[in-house]
DNA sequence: TCTTAGCACTCGACATAACCGAGTGCTAAC
DNA sequence: GTTAGCACTCGGTTATGTCGAGTGCTAAGA
């Protein structure tokens, strides 16, 4: 659904020329000038009317002229604008084919939520031709289903949290031997205990519940469990489609191009930008200097949030140059967020 | 260990002059002429005898001229000689800085493999100022520490897979219930089975081991782990530094740089690459079209195996330009594998 | 036989100039 | 408010010239 939009309101025709050089920019990347306009789109004025609205428009920022007498390019406000203003109340639908690899891709089951998510990010850079990014909510939301202590060969714990969606997660820990045998019985009946102690609860509430007991043992377990719950609190993030970022008719030139897949590349900086999304709780579009990321500023962002179920949320979404074909785009990250959910949220199949 | 080259010898001075080309050529990138030869090595010789070996390092095939009176730039072969033919019997030491980068990034213990591998890709990336791969050994190498099979919500059964490196792998299974009670007391017991009969069993012989017992619940996971361990007979492959590759001074020209990144993207061909490395056992140079990799003929890579014990190997190394400081860099990923190796193979801690 | 100085030659890099044409803004008429 | 006409602007392209690094060749020297 279209935001209402910040910026002073268009006339009819004024709009529908925005739109144009939009439409055909995308299409070209190259400045579109007053000519093009009247001809592809049929709107019964000249071309000298077309150039007095391009002066307007210029003037409250839509558009921008790359130096005198040429085109005109869309400003990061132009596409702002078209975004926010685009006419119906949906976005287009998806073509046939794409409907179609889409689904066909959420077919066939995944044995585990990594494998999913990584084959969606791949997906989703090959139906929007940019580069995609997938996180996996925070782990430390996943409950509980199984706890495993296994003995290592230094010695030392090795502890495992298993959670229904079959996320795992280790850590390890030293505990003082009760036993010299192997395999250590203690260490079975302790898993066994705190296994159905603490089925169901959050990860991040697991050290907590586990220090009700005051023994040597279950503090240490609680203190590294509360240990492996800090260090993974921050999403996981896939990746997709690197390379179609580099396409010599995306961005021109290598200095740009590296500082985006460098960005692309620290978990954190990516991790950061789909946190923002998430918390938003719908699709969401960053345009070139709106984008939270220094190095960002001449790409745009689109993402949107999927669910879980049991208040869990992860964000997919892709990055590409600003110059993209944003409806489109728009309606694919949608679709695939759309599917993912019904994938991976049974709670909401009813409603599917 | 310098490998016997198969190109015919050359005297001093020549040997001489295509090593000087080749310094000098990967410390500017621009072409060089005779008389920087001269000037930066004091061969008491003067340009015109320089010129003169040039011409015959050239009809040899060493050296390349980009156009009519432009300086000289190696060959593939060029840089295979200068590689096979490296005067002292070792690769040069790495800088105090860079050492001590490595042993610091191996000095805190890992709680998983996974961590370990891609903590590793990033750090040879960032030695070498190159794009890095790490593979992980196939799991199906791996050995049993134990199985688990835990109930779904959807009723069926996920079956995991741990092993002693702390390697999960999971799959799901159909097995008809046989009781309605939750927790069902009969999957405990069959879990308890297995675990302690399939202890120490590589992943990749455990069908076969369950299929012993002819019920139909054995039958089942028996197909359902033999499926798992198809789909997962490939190696995991971790990235890191692949923004390295964009350097303005590495590939000049985008498209080159997309289809490296679209390869390097690809875990079949990377996993390929990677496998003949672990299969040769040394370090290993391919430099341009010794690449067998079509998109990466103006690239190098160098990879060196590293060992888990009990025949499980992996391998790591760096994809650059052909134009890269080969001493270096094999010196930096011989000796991340080297600490890798000692980290992870715990037999070999005594040879330290 | 190998090395060297000298020299004419080649060709990319760079700068300059001319031209073309798409696209503009302005003005005056409708 | 719209339009036709027109002078103007400026990047892209092409043509031309100059510069200089680097070459290969030749003839003399060791």
């Amino acid at each position: 659904m279209p935001r209402p939009t910040t910026a002073p309101a268009l006339d009819k025709r004024k709009a529908a020329v925005l739109r144009a050089i939009v439409r055909e920019y995308v299409r070209t990347g190259q400045p579109v000038g007053s000519k093009a306009v009247t001809e592809r789109n049929r709107l019964q004025v000249s071309a000298a009317t077309i150039r007095n609205d391009m002066g307007v428009l210029e003037d409250l920022g839509f558009i921008h002229q790359p130096f005198t007498s040429a085109g005109r390019v869309p400003t990061d406000l132009g596409y702002r604008w078209f975004v926010d203003n685009w006419p119906s109340a949906h976005w287009p639908d998806l073509p046939r084919r794409e409907r179609d690899v889409i689904d066909g891709a959420f077919r066939n089951p995944f044995s585990d939520l990594e494998e999913a998510l990584a084959s969606t990010s791949q997906l989703l850079s090959e139906v929007t031709d940019a580069t995609a990014v997938v996180s996996a909510p925070p782990s430390i939301k996943h409950r509980l289903q199984r706890l495993e202590l296994l003995a290592r060969s230094d010695g030392r714990i090795t502890i495992l949290l298993i959670a229904d969606t079959g996320v795992v997660e280790q850590g390890i820990v030293e505990l003082e031997p009760s036993a010299e045998t192997e395999p250590d019985p203690d260490l079975d009946l302790l898993t066994r205990e705190l296994s159905d102690r603490l089925k169901g609860v959050a990860f991040e509430d697991l050290a907590m519940t586990i220090e009700s007991r005051p023994d040597g043992r279950h503090k240490a377990i609680a203190s590294a469990i509360a240990k492996m719950v800090a260090d993974r609190s921050q999403q996981r993030v896939f990746r997709g489609g690197t390379a179609n970022i580099l396409s010599p008719d995306k961005f021109g030139d290598l200095a740009t191009a590296q500082g985006v897949v460098g960005a692309i590349e620290r978990p954190s900086i990516v991790s950061e930008l789909l946190e923002v999304a998430r918390s938003a709780g719908t699709v969401l579009v960053f345009i070139g200097h709106e984008v939270p990321v220094e190095k960002m500023h001449s790409c745009a962002v689109i993402f949107a949030p999927y669910d879980l179920g049991d208040d869990r949320q992860g964000t997919l979404g892709v990055i590409g140059p600003t110059r993209m074909d944003y409806p489109h785009t728009i309606s694919a990250v949608e679709a695939v967020a759309r599917s993912l959910n019904r994938l991976l949220d049974p709670s909401e199949e009813k409603n599917g």
